[in-house]
DNA sequence: CGGACTTTTGATTGACATCAAAACGCGTGG
DNA sequence: CCACGCGTTTTGATGTCAATCAAAAGTCCG
């Protein structure tokens, strides 16, 4: 179980969701328990003390922040598999809620303090952290010079890309988590979905699932201005 | 020289600059050399190979992505001390130029990978990695949920902070390249900077210098909504 | 079936981008 | 020292994309 995985490369994106997100956490497993949590519930809150650090056994969690006015900015989202509420000091910066029931397995935080005795996991570690913060790049660029229907396009890809599916893919948060991530409103991520259909670029059979139709135009729109025809 | 710096935190910032970013180098010095490089300069572009990181001795240098249609957007400002063009795959996914005139001492690749042998290092880039995630995060927020009058305060607030100075501080690079930096344009820098100096907030006395005369406003206008008065 | 929440669509507003041009700096050469 | 040219900064006028306001349609669950 969580063993260390390593997968081929997807393809030639520029970022992506590093394979080295797959951590061997078999020497934190010692000191590991177990906690479910429903939907909507929240693991931790900023400003929370921080003993432990997660990792995800099922479902999906976000992790985000919140402004003064209410506004907030869903910094990522979790999946199997991922490692999240690592923290340099004694207390968290984000708050960390289930989109879905999940499970996580939880780790005392200076276990990871200790896991730096032995280099082979110092690497793993590493490389971890060196892949976030190239996605966290994509990110800004996103969040700093991509129109609303680029960063939802690119969205659904990287969703599309990580479920390496060509059939329906699950879409298990809401609108307004989506906006939330994207620095967009709910009604724009809509209208920007209605747009994709519209052109059938993707198809929705529910809300919350779609499928791509046409990769080459997602990826088209996702990467230049924004949209023709 | 480059010795292992512990500096007081500087207040309730829920985000900084973290001293853990004073790395000890020490244990690379060995390979170090050192390069000097013009204001405008390019040390490495998207693309290349990487075969070295960098630690600045002195100046500014700026790391950025371009997108096709000649947008840009940059990730980070780095400023004495600080290390980057830390890979995980043997080529940069940014382009590093020299905001101004200046010395880099750099590191081959694979010494980073030799670092993590030594648990006391391997620790140290480890909270170093987690102050550059927490940092890119507090981008996302500013560039995902904040207007323009924010971000701009928001970014001569770290100057000032970083700085650490009551009296003028510099602002070695363009307003094309704050906009760059904050997803917005030159002519919205300006108005916003305008604005801020209208209301007495700051003091400019060039365009490439200012100071703070309200410390509380400039925090206000950073934190809640917009402009009032 | 009814109520509450989520999603979608429509109308209007507003903040920032874009387009355009003037003002300012600054280095070069007369 | 001043005139010139060029790049940067600033201000102004206008346009546009996404936010906001409002309400209808869809979905889930008791």
């Amino acid at each position: 179980m969580f063993a260390l995985v390593e997968t081929t490369e997807p393809g030639p994106e520029r970022f992506r969701k590093a394979s080295s997100e797959q951590l061997d956490t078999a020497i934190f497993a010692a000191s590991a328990c177990v906690k479910k949590i429903k939907a909507g519930e929240t693991l931790h809150m900023e400003g929370d003390p921080a003993p432990f650090f997660y990792q995800i056994v099922s479902g999906v969690i976000k992790e985000y922040n919140t402004l003064e006015d209410g506004r907030r900015q869903i910094t990522e989202f979790y999946e199997v598999g991922d490692i999240f509420g690592l923290t340099d000091d004694q207390e968290h910066l984000y708050t960390a809620e289930a989109v879905t029931d999940s499970v996580v397995r939880y780790f005392p935080h200076d276990s990871l303090m200790r896991a730096c005795n032995s280099p082979a996991l110092s690497r793993r570690l590493l490389l971890l952290f060196i892949s976030r913060l190239n996605r966290s790049c994509e990110r800004m660029i996103m969040l700093g010079r991509m129109s609303a229907s680029q960063r939802v396009a690119l969205f659904l890809r990287r969703l599309a890309g990580e479920m390496e599916d060509r059939g329906e893919i699950s879409l298990p948060m809401s609108r307004q988590d989506i906006a939330d991530h994207l620095g967009l409103t709910t009604e724009t991520v809509c209208r920007s979905l209605t747009e994709l259909k519209r052109k059938g670029v993707i198809e929705m059979p529910s809300a919350r699932r779609f499928s791509v139709r046409d990769p080459n135009r997602l990826q088209e729109v996702s990467r230049v201005a924004c949209d023709s025809v």
